[in-house]
DNA sequence: AATGAATGAGCCTTCATTCAT
DNA sequence: GATGAATGAAGGCTCATTCAT
């Protein structure tokens, strides 16, 4: 029992590491953090830091793939809810502009944080990470295509069309001053996922005939 | 005559200065990117790079704003040459493409060279630039909207349904592996193009069922 | 018998490590070579390691007072076994080859581990041991140098025209690429024990000329 | 001109931190040794310390490999003084012993600063400077070999019987405590510069017949 | 305009060791 | 006897920048 209360107390040590680098990460770039800023605002010594990871760069990359996967998650969760090809588009377009409200910092990091260095540390397991995510949205989308509801399209035109307006607004969102206004995020939301959706649904046979 | 050749002389060191920086911010990002390197790859000695430049960061600054000029001047270029709403919209994200496409280096540092050491240091100069551009873009605009043609909607609605298809995909596009097929830019000119004028245009009176 | 169990598994531990550090610091020198790496390669953890060690140093001086002792007990035990001084003399120089054969590793590490912190760490108990050694010797040969049998000499000049060139040939041969060739040592017994006894034997009336 | 009073200065630092190391790494070890005392000692900043050597190790590389061309150098110049094979061999042997004595820090790195990380750094050169070096001293050989003057050995015995019994001698000299006295090499000269020609020549004839 | 030796603050990291469990 | 998280002093080294020439 007492090794549960030291691995507990371990691992709040690394989440205050990954949590103290995030923030300097976002605010000051991650060549621009030192590793004594990472120390001190997580209460760590040096020591203690390389007991838990390699290095700084592991950090970034951990932080990254930790963010991804929780982005990609929800993404896939709200998509499954959804039977309909417009409810599943329109939802996670929405799904999209709702979780960058409600994480300000993980989304200006997976948007900002992509220096070379920390990119090749987490590059591998990013593209598991990824292979995975566009297998999963390819086989849900799978079905409608194939009922003709859908535009076919090349992958990358298809990702440009669904998320690239949402994807851009909250990029532009991002880099506002701060506070930011989570209110336009919400008020955003019906332009972007109608867009979506017309942007992806096959042609209304109507507008072929005049 | 002396003068003149000297003069021209250095601008051609400053040239390959600021031609040697990009390729290496590029490929190893800015924190990654040493003095050394520069200077081997320019043929400049330390002094002379002192001589030409205030440091490092003034060379990124430097690139970035050229390049964001060159960016925004080939943008607005083609956007004057269209009196239409329908032609500027599908023109300029046809030339979004199409310079992303001769200028890959050149996009690639425009959207990953972010480090915030360097954004402070153009940050002003590069709030100028686009506010200009911005202003520019508006004063199209203007017309077609007083005429009705086009939605209305708020600046950043209008960037992200208008230029973020496009975006996105020339995002993805760098990002793929090398060498990059530019035809691949050329083959979805067309449905971006479309997308960004369905977008925004005002919603046909046709379309509603009566 | 618990007991003894426990005492001898702890025991083996010991083994373990001072077996683990010795042919890490042959390759890797006593420096360069670190603590994490010998409880690697022993299968002990930090804690057991104090538990047994005072530290790095001590670990690496035991290991050469056992090794120093190993060697010149085998030296005394084959110029024991002789009781002329031509078969002492000519005996140990064998010995000395043989020995190096058999224990390369240990060889290796009396003649190159000698860094000064180590060295500070088992200068004293070395001298006890050289101490004696030398004693040892010195009273074998008294019985001989009084019978006029062996030239009078200071003792480093009969330490070098002894042990020297056998000494040296060693030192080449472990210097030499691995795996070392046995043989090499077998082949030279003959030359250079009949040297150490011609570097130390008293001239013979027989060479002067009448 | 100037760059002519640049250079020299520039060199004298470079040998104002090899001296500094020198002693330095005699006294404490090579790897006892800091940075921070070299450059205390020589009076050289970090940055200048950099800008002529690559690091710690390359400086103890320089070290041994400038040492030991000095040593082979002086070897050589004193084996082609002398035509007879006996004066040549009894030469070089008191040379040792005198250089030894004229050199006494450097002699002492010669024989202990022998760290596998300062070897490997220096292997490749050193291998080279040895190779020349016994290429000589064989070519100087070869003619009193073909005379029948010197016994038929492998180079290996032939070094352990030429110089073995000095370098040992040395070697334990170098080891007793300070000041060393220079008088007990010179004592030693006769009977080691002897005992290397008995050792080497060609049995005389009349030896076998009784 | 150019050179390159010199500077030194500051970086990331290593590692032997301690100690609570 | 054993464990391994924590410690933190100290180390080697990088690098942008200065400056005398």
């Amino acid at each position: 029992m007492e090794n549960g209360v030291r691995a507990q107390a371990s691992r709040a040590r690394q989440q205050a590491i990954l949590q103290a680098a995030l923030s300097l990460f976002l605010n000051n770039g991650f060549g621009a953090t030192t590793l004594e800023q990472i120390l001190e605002r997580s209460g760590a010594s040096v020591g203690s830091f390389y007991h838990h990871f390699q290095g700084k760069v592991e950090v970034a990359a951990a932080l990254y793939l930790e963010i991804l996967d929780s982005y990609q998650s929800a993404f896939l969760r709200e998509l499954r809810r959804h039977r309909e090809a417009r409810a599943g588009i329109e939802g996670t377009v929405r799904q999209h502009l709702r979780w960058t409200g409600h994480n300000q910092e993980l989304a200006a990091y997976l948007t900002h944080c992509r220096e070379p260095e920390v990119a090749a540390a987490s590059e591998a397991r990013a593209q598991n990470l990824n292979r995975a995510f566009f297998g999963q949205t390819g086989a849900w989308l799978a079905e409608h295509l194939r009922q003709g509801l859908l535009r076919r399209l090349s992958p990358h035109l298809y990702h440009a069309l669904w998320i690239g307006p949402a994807d851009e607004f909250t990029r532009l969102w991002l880099l506002g001053s701060r506070p930011r206004d989570v209110k336009q995020l919400a008020r955003a939301e019906d332009v972007l996922a109608s867009a979506a959706w017309n942007n992806l649904r096959a042609p209304s046979p109507r507008r072929v005939r005049p």
